[in-house]
DNA sequence: TTTGTATTAGGAATAATTCCTAACAACCGA
DNA sequence: TCGGTTGTTAGGAATTATTCCTAATACAAA
């Protein structure tokens, strides 16, 4: 998962120097913890991780520099509602399934959608960007522990 | 579309009665405009609609009568992201496609998925409760008049 | 280095949603 | 039909995720 930074990181670089972006510190770091980060962390979540190697940070530049990274297409969003916003820092498609009561998100792969063709009416209707599944589910581990 | 309403109405009535809640006046034109709207309208939107019916409707009986519906499997909330939560009166299942530029959202069918069998990994992990295509893209509309 | 300018920290501002409480109105039984 | 009980509402205050503002900072090109 290193190498899986090291080369979003070269992209990074790459996408600063094109847009006339600065690699900085901040950006950097939150792109180091995103990279390696398998829970879709919220904002407030990433903050507090990245805060362990910038101390300084502020959360406003961790919002900040996710949407700089959903601009560069190097971050998304992940579709789920919950009081925080959840980021994802692969961009591959894949779909998410979230637990609605410990909001815990997985990511899964499911070929037939993915390879699949969009209705007409769909695809008749606007330019797509993005095509995913959402599931939404209770976990085995709130499932066990029901309030 | 208006027998929509009376099907819908009729349901809430026995639910309200099972459960002990009452029917008020609030609930039933909130459903009412719900039940009518097809552009999957936020709660300050649908607000500003049934105030033509019930002038003195309140925005947090609008809020808090949504989050009844959603517990009574009523309504649901469309997970695209967005400053404001968008609602959904048609609980049966189906996909959305939405436009990231000017937010109009609409229905699709997507039988292949909504028939096909989710991975093993998803349904081994939870319990799933729902499963929705999201499309995001931008609409011809949009596509148009790009600024 | 030096300099120009994008970026940041930190706190203030914004805004969607929820909370609080007194007044209200369904619904039950008489 | 008429009260009484109690769930519900209106309205404004509170909460909180996210964004805005501005002086200070630090990339990066020369």
């Amino acid at each position: 998962m290193e190498q899986h930074f090291q080369k979003k990181f070269n992209h990074l670089k790459e996408l600063c120097s094109q847009k006339g972006l600065r690699l900085t510190h901040q950006r950097t770091e939150v792109l180091r913890e995103l990279a390696s980060a398998k829970d879709h962390p919220s904002a407030e979540t990433l903050y507090s991780r990245v805060k362990g190697r910038v101390p300084a940070i502020s959360l406003d530049t961790v919002y900040r520099t996710l949407g700089t990274f959903m601009d560069l297409g190097l971050a998304a969003k992940v579709p789920v509602d919950g009081d925080l916003g959840r980021f994802d820092g692969d961009v591959s498609p894949h779909h998410h399934v979230v637990c609605v009561c410990c909001g815990a998100i997985r990511d899964f792969i499911w070929d037939e959608v993915s390879c699949g063709e969009l209705p007409a009416e769909v695809t008749d209707w606007c330019h797509v960007t993005d095509t995913q599944v959402i599931v939404r589910g209770i976990c085995r581990d709130c499932k066990g522990s029901d309030s």
